[in-house]
DNA sequence: TACGGTGCTGTAAAGATTTACAGGAGGTTA
DNA sequence: TAACCTCCTGTAAATCTTTACAGCACCGTA
């Protein structure tokens, strides 16, 4: 029912191919014939069906986006900027949570954006040989946010470097005992930080001439919940820590919730500092590390849409992060001792 | 350069109709036929080209889904579990957010839904006479969330008697100064609570014997700061309240980070409920009345999965609510005094 | 033996665009 | 005035499926 190029074109008194051009704005048409064709679609309520146009032209104005969970705030940031940039380029969003418990091995077997996208965006994801090599086959521009790959578009942060930064603001309020939260390098949805995060932990720790210990890190698996557990077991240790870092703010409210259960300070008897700024870490009072979140997205986004136009060289971009110092990391007893 | 059906039918002797049916897996094929076909197409690593199906079938397999924000929790929650069962079902879903600044309004002119979804699925819009007339010119099934609307689809809570049962609870503690900090109905990005949460509210009051008072009920935009900003215009009264029904979680934390810096004690002095039960509101102690987030997604999705099987009438599904009790909502002290 | 079914398969049209290429009109230059 | 451009427009092929319809082979039945 709706209406045709064909329609258009009569209505017009033109061919469909002009119609087609006029739409599209490409050059070689008389502004005249231009107007009554734009006039003509106006009246008509005509659109282009996409379908045929990308089965035409074999370009589909869409991108895909793949995130391993969408209801954690980090990649809901990260979309909703990746999405602002496309819609504004008139692109769609076809979107993919890997959340499902086989969501990610029935994404990259199924590859389920294969012919239907024109490049793909890949939140925070570790990637396997495999991966990579699946991804290969799409033959097509690949985005990855949070880590670098060969042959890859990427934007990230320097992982390493910042918590190094987050450490380091601990060890200069005088702490000495400094636990790790993270997450599981070995787990199945594998994200990109943990390793590094891991080991920007240790570089500050060895420059300060602390031997890190293996029982001062476990493993909260990115949750509130997961910190919350991992808390529990430093607290049990026989030398409780002064210090916890955890590698995201999430992680870090669930160490807070233990401590505070514990009846013990937060700031006070054990500093927790996090990773993130999360939208609400200004509201629990708790230190961290500020990583632009929706700025990675937006720009990964722009630089995948431009490598469509000209075929432009896989960038690798690298981010700034911010020490934000809050209620949750004061300096230790100790140190209060010794300046009074 | 990718294989086309054509290869597949060539490799395995049949025509390219016989490979379409033996693919699709349809009847009216013989067995064997329908093995050598899959097996032809496994060896080319074949993959229908989706454009090409959807312009010669017309289905586009895809879902329209509408969010006014995706980087809150909310519509993060609902998302993920519309994606869930959508991609259970192979179908692509086409994600709009609106909350760029001129987002919904270009949505609903532009309706870059048009000509490549099979549905659309709007959650927590109070759309307005000419948006639903959009809608209705895509000809196309339409799920709602969170409202009901003629000839669409709706799952929701019921928000005036959850209000109510939340504003009861501050009743029986004893409370009798309850304010409201609630959505403005008058927001360009009119989401659906607002209104009826506001109706609950004033009901019970009502029931209760009480005026409701209009000092009472002020703006907090659904955001922890604007909560904030709320609740210091509330403690700012002449006399201020012993308890606050705040229309979503996130709206609550900021009332009580007011509560906190002004040196009152949540609960005690300031009773906190809140409305959702937000991820972190057990992290909180946070009472609230909780609703089912990603349920309520889930449903709507199949709904509309369902309808484009079979043509079925746009149905209404109502979900239940459930007051949760936590550490924010305690008796009054005058409560206290009186069993004491 | 003829006829009607049933089960399977192929032919070809339809779906709606993009785009390479051909070509006409008019202006400019030699 | 002829030749050549430039600017604009149309023709038709190409894109890759789905699906209505025709038709064949074979079986059972009358």
């Amino acid at each position: 029912m709706a209406a045709s190029i064909e329609d258009v074109a009569k209505l017009a008194g033109v061919s469909i191919a002009t119609v087609s051009r006029s739409l599209r704005g490409l050059p070689d048409v008389a502004t005249a014939t231009r107007d009554r064709v734009l006039a003509a679609a106006q009246e008509l309520d005509y659109v282009a069906s996409p379908f045929a146009a990308r089965l035409a032209s074999g370009r589909s104005s869409t991108l895909g986006v793949v995130v391993p969970f969408v209801n954690r705030w980090f990649f809901a940031e990260v979309l909703g900027s990746v999405e602002s940039v496309l819609s504004k380029a008139n692109y769609d969003l076809l979107l993919h949570n890997l959340a499902d418990s086989d969501g990610r091995a029935r994404f990259f077997s199924n590859l389920p954006v294969r012919k239907r996208v024109d490049a793909v965006l890949v939140v925070s994801l570790a990637l396997t040989d495999d991966e990579v090599a699946a991804l290969k086959t799409l033959d097509l521009p690949v985005g990855v946010l949070g880590v670098k790959h060969p042959g890859m578009f990427s934007v990230r942060i320097d992982d390493v470097a910042a918590a190094r930064v987050a450490v380091e603001h601990l060890l200069s309020l005088g702490r000495r005992r400094i636990a790790l939260i993270g997450g599981d390098t070995a787990d199945p949805m594998r994200f990109t930080p943990p390793h590094h995060r891991g080991t920007g932990y240790r570089q500050a720790l060895i420059e300060a001439g602390i031997e890190p210990d293996p029982a001062m890190e476990v493993l909260g698996y990115f949750t509130v919940d997961g910190g919350e557990k991992a808390m529990l077991e430093l607290l049990a240790l026989p030398q409780r820590p002064d210090a916890v870092f955890a590698e995201s703010d999430e992680m870090a409210y669930g160490a807070m919730r233990a401590i505070r259960r514990r009846g013990l300070r937060i700031g006070e008897d054990i500093a927790v500092i996090g990773f993130d700024d999360h939208a609400t870490a200004d509201l629990m009072d708790l230190s961290t590390v500020r990583q632009p979140v929706a700025e990675q997205g937006a720009v990964l986004a722009q630089e995948l849409l431009d490598s469509l136009s000209g075929a432009v060289e896989p960038s690798d971009l690298v981010l700034d992060t911010e020490l934000v110092v809050r209620g949750s990391t004061v300096p230790s007893a100790s140190v209060y001792a010794e300046t009074a």
